[in-house]
RNA sequence: GGCCCGGUCGUCAAGUGGUUAAGACACCGCCCUUUCACGGCGGGUUCACGAGUUCGAAUCUCGUCCGGGUCACCA
């Protein structure tokens, strides 16, 4: 016996937006496809036609292309099983839809949206549809159809029994058919809904397995009820656990915006990396044998495996995000980094040609975000105001005093260096502390805060020295000075 | 509210009857160092609770509690 091919799929609405979970969603499927040599395939869900937007397409293949989800079928690649977008499919959901009523698993349904709709006010909030057009007479249906009635179509739900479907990462599921409503298939515009237009298109494109967000646990039985009734092979169930996010008061709930960006490319122009945002979402809710943590795309195929999906939801961790943002951008060739980075340099460096690759060496082993970095260079452009005090550090045994000897020490130092570069003031300066008997701490902490103005920097004296130029570098050792020297008088 | 699914450090998690209950992020301390970052080392009453099964339970069973999902002509 030869083994199916494997083929999954990513069906996206078309929003305008890529949520973190339907990325995650998309990923897991591709894992699961390539890592057992099936294909992937995109489908485009486009039937609920009040939501539609523009563009938002392109907001599919453009993330899809940008974390190297390459789909084997789809609109935009074509593929035997087309077309690839439910709007151009409707009439065969409804060809499938009037044979499910002809087979007597579905009816005709004529009540107005007001009736739906008293039948909720009435009752409690969770009330149902009442079955009301489920037993109308053959002729009644004929008439008000033939007078052009508006309907919808509905699924006829066994009325007792229960049915069970084994979930791949759930196991065994059991719900009650009670509890199952006659829910919509074809809605009054013609158009599918979601839940039938998934059964249909997963079995007419060969769908294996249908991997989604666990908020479709419980609607499953429909979609078996209705395999069922067609006489159709069901598919492997994959749902995934939710992720969610940390409310301020520490209980959780589905991630949303209030969490922090949740769309791909808001995360993208927060200054992530794809790379960082593929292989975090991959970590929430599916966990690799060993403990290694990062893993290319490729990586995840080789390692990637349904029994290691998790069941209990996961938080997603902003933290860790920041984390594993920092180690792909360390991890990036020089090269890379400053292309990257350009943009972020030119933000602080407007008018001038930014020292890209001194400005990499310091930044790409500090940086977590691409975004920090005007920010962490800010102080280059302008020196920002400080208080004398900065000058004095216990560790580096700097205070008020030597500090005026270090800096004059230094700027006649540097004011014979004939090369203005990285070598050459680094050079300089250690001599001059030796010369001088002090530790390096002693001259360099004072040089490095006349230079930028604050205790903190990325890079230390000599590579600010080095992107700052010599006339900055000896003007601003002398503003230092020159503050030693008045709070001195004081 | 009915139904469904979960519950191992603050977070992601390994773990499938016998472990000193891994690892990672975050946090704290120390080292390295020219500040920070990187890197190295170290630190922590984590198995929701209560019964039961068993020589032995984070692992199996039941109950409780807590959390989440779902109940649309949305997907």
């Amino acid at each position: 016996m030869q083994a199916k091919r494997v083929r999954t799929r990513f069906a996206p609405s078309p929003t305008g937006f890529m949520h973190v979970g339907n990325l995650r969603t998309a990923l897991y499927e591709y894992l699961i496809a390539k890592s057992m040599g099936g294909d992937f395939v995109l489908r485009i869900e486009d039937t609920d036609q009040e939501r539609l937007v523009e563009g938002a397409v392109d907001v599919i293949y453009r993330t899809l292309a940008r974390v190297g989800l390459k789909h084997d079928e789809g609109p935009d690649v074509g593929g035997e099983y087309g077309p690839y977008i439910q709007s151009e499919r409707r009439d065969i959901y409804r060809d499938y839809a009037e044979k499910l009523v002809e087979m007597g698993h579905a009816y005709y349904c004529f009540c107005t949206k007001e009736r739906l709709d008293s039948l909720h006010k009435e009752g409690d909030e969770f009330g149902g549809y009442d079955r009301h057009c489920r037993n109308l007479p053959k002729e009644e249906v004929d008439r008000l159809l033939a007078a052009g009635t508006p309907y919808v179509i509905r699924q006829k739900m066994p009325l007792e029994g229960s049915t069970t479907f084994v979930d791949a990462v759930y196991g065994e599921i059991t719900i009650e058919n009670k509890e199952i409503e006659d829910q919509i298939l074809l809605k009054s515009d013609g158009y599918p809904t979601y839940n039938f237009a998934n059964v249909i298109d997963d079995h007419l494109m060969q769908i294996t397995h249908v991997v989604r967000g666990c908020e479709y646990l419980t609607s499953t039985p429909k979609y078996n009820l209705l395999y069922e009734a067609f006489g159709w092979e069901i598919p492997t169930y994959v749902h995934l656990p939710l992720i969610m996010g940390k409310n301020e008061d520490g209980s959780v709930s589905k991630l949303s915006k209030r969490h922090g960006s949740t769309g791909f490319e808001d995360l993208i122009r927060e200054g992530y990396l794809p790379e960082t945002v593929v292989n975090y979402i991959a970590l929430l809710g599916w966990c690799p044998k060993g403990n290694e943590e990062i893993f290319s795309l490729e990586e995840l195929v080789q390692n990637f495996s349904i029994d290691r999906i998790s069941k209990s939801p996961a938080v997603f961790d902003y933290d860790k995000l920041t984390w594993m943002n920092g180690e792909y951008i360390r991890a990036l060739p020089q090269e890379k980094f400053i292309e990257l980075a350009m943009p972020y340099f030119r933000e602080v460096f407007p008018d001038t040609e930014p020292n890209g690759k001194i400005l990499a060496e310091i930044l790409q082993p500090r940086v977590t975000k691409l975004t920090q970095i005007p920010e962490m260079i800010a102080f280059f452009r302008e020196l920002p105001e400080y208080e004398k005090d900065l000058f004095v550090n216990k560790k580096s045994k700097t205070n008020l005093e030597n500090s005026v000897d270090m800096l004059r020490a230094a700027i006649g130092c540097l004011e014979k260096i004939p090369q203005w570069t990285v070598d050459q003031i680094h050079d300089s300066l250690l001599a001059l502390a030796q010369e001088l008997g002090v530790k390096n701490g002693t001259l360099l902490w004072p040089v490095r805060i006349a230079a930028a103005g604050m205790t903190v920097t990325p890079g230390g004296a000599m590579e600010i020295l080095t992107v700052l130029g010599k006339e900055e570098s000896l003007r601003r050792l002398q503003i230092g000075l020159e503050k030693l020297l008045a709070a001195d008088e004081s």
